[in-house]
DNA sequence: TTTGGTGCAAAATTTTTGCACCGCG
DNA sequence: CGCGGTGCAAAAATTTTGCACCAAA
């Protein structure tokens, strides 16, 4: 359950103070287990595992922190088709997140990195384009691709 | 209400057919609104509008049939981030749907085509390059970008 | 007549809110 | 002490389901 180093615990305590917040047990127990699995999940699933590494804290301060945790930007959230939100850490500033494949069958979700190929700069270019074009300032962004998964298009 | 020509209808009558299904009343009713406003409506919103043009249909049709309608590609779904799944009309085959500039603040969507620039031509390699490495049946496709618009930046 | 489709109401699921209390700074 | 943060329970919001009935092929 200590998955956060001594130096990543201070950054996010850096990172909250700026904001007047602190680096509470439940806030300190959500990044433990996003940054654990580096898996998308679920309010539910990440209240669940709380309680597993004693940290009980309840279901609303889950929601609460998340909540909070997006919108510093300490995490992103994206939706899988299943109508419930699904929250993966951001890491550092920089660190490209990962998008997705999502079986529409099974619902199961594939990461891949943005860095390969030129995925990176055409979405760099695209954003200033579109910043432009639109007088929008673009914080972030969710490339997710649906489909089928290899072994739901054998058992179709 | 009559926004759907003769020839939209009879071909969303054949696509629905191939799978076995009618165009029934509150089918074509989300159909037309969807259409008409081209816009990304929640099932409530496009319940509400089903009110107004004499087609009442219960909410959970309207819930039933999105669904349907997702699954054989006449509309997609997305969710701008506020927990609540939004439609959009798919219109023809082949024809490029909108992507998202979604504004954190106000909730305002801004679409844009994918057709501009070579962001069509960098999807589709995406999506191939994606396949193979993958094992992945890509279908479809969503890509959003989350900031804030102009006046939310301004009144900041 | 048969089967897909519907409306209504009830249920389930997911998320938000109110409030008293706790504890760090 | 003050205020951010919490847990619990209740409420709200969104989506799904059961069931009797309807209607088009």
């Amino acid at each position: 359950m200590a998955n956060l180093s001594a130096t990543e615990i201070s950054w996010y305590y850096n990172r909250l103070n700026k904001c007047c917040c602190r680096l509470t047990k439940p806030r300190r127990a959500i990044l433990d287990i996003l940054d654990d699995t580096r898996k998308h999940l679920s309010a539910e699933q990440i209240y669940k595992e709380t309680l597993k590494i004693s940290s009980n804290a309840g279901l609303s301060t889950i929601y609460r922190n998340l909540e909070l945790l997006v919108r510093i930007g300490l995490t992103w959230e994206f939706d899988a088709g299943d109508n419930k939100a699904r929250y993966e850490i951001a890491k550092r500033p920089g660190e490209s997140h990962h998008h997705h494949l999502i079986c529409k069958k099974c619902n199961s979700i594939i990461d891949y990195s943005a860095s390969v190929d030129n995925e990176k700069d055409f979405i760099k270019k695209r954003e200033k384009n579109l910043s432009n074009k639109y007088n929008f300032k673009i914080e972030n962004h969710s490339i997710d691709f649906f489909g089928l998964c290899y072994k739901c298009s054998k058992n179709k």
